[in-house]
DNA sequence: GTTGTGACATTAT
DNA sequence: CATAATGCCACAA
């Protein structure tokens, strides 16, 4: 089947809401699923880091770490958003590893004290936002 | 409408 | 350790 199914929830919600009220966000700027990641990665303390997975999690949104990557892709400048503290499961930076972003998210960290080996951080540095 | 791609994760082999 | 198969879904073409 084709995307067209979209989610079952919604063959059945009421047609009733206005067209007017409760429109579809222009962009991914304003899908609020993007903005709750943004918050997410903003409570990430420095010298800790977190994953894709981890935040979207956080976030309410799991199984959607591609989301992530989208959010902080797209994420203005101007909210200076801590990404270098995002890496991939197992702590790997997933930036191709002779990538200027490599290199500058390696940077950043070890700037902020976090060990990058081999494009990895250590899991002391992982911050879990289940437990406390 | 379809297809390909991607700042990913998880599980299986 | 590595690779493959899935799941996920927004976006661009």
């Amino acid at each position: 089947m084709t995307r067209s199914a979209r989610k079952l929830a919604g063959l059945f919600l009421p047609l009733s809401s206005g067209k007017s009220s409760s429109r579809r966000p222009a962009s991914a700027l304003e899908n609020p699923a993007v903005q709750a990641i943004w918050d997410v990665v903003g409570t990430i303390p420095r010298g800790k880091v977190s994953t894709y997975g981890a935040v979207a999690r956080a976030a309410g949104l799991p199984g959607r770490a591609r989301l992530t990557g989208l959010a902080l892709r797209i994420a203005p400048e101007a909210m200076n958003l801590p990404w270098h503290r995002v890496v991939g499961a197992g702590g790997r930076i997933v930036f191709p590893k002779s990538s200027a972003h490599h290199r500058e998210q390696a940077r950043r960290l070890r700037a902020e004290r976090v060990a990058v080996k081999d494009g990895r951080v250590a899991r002391l540095h992982m911050m879990d936002f289940d437990a406390s």
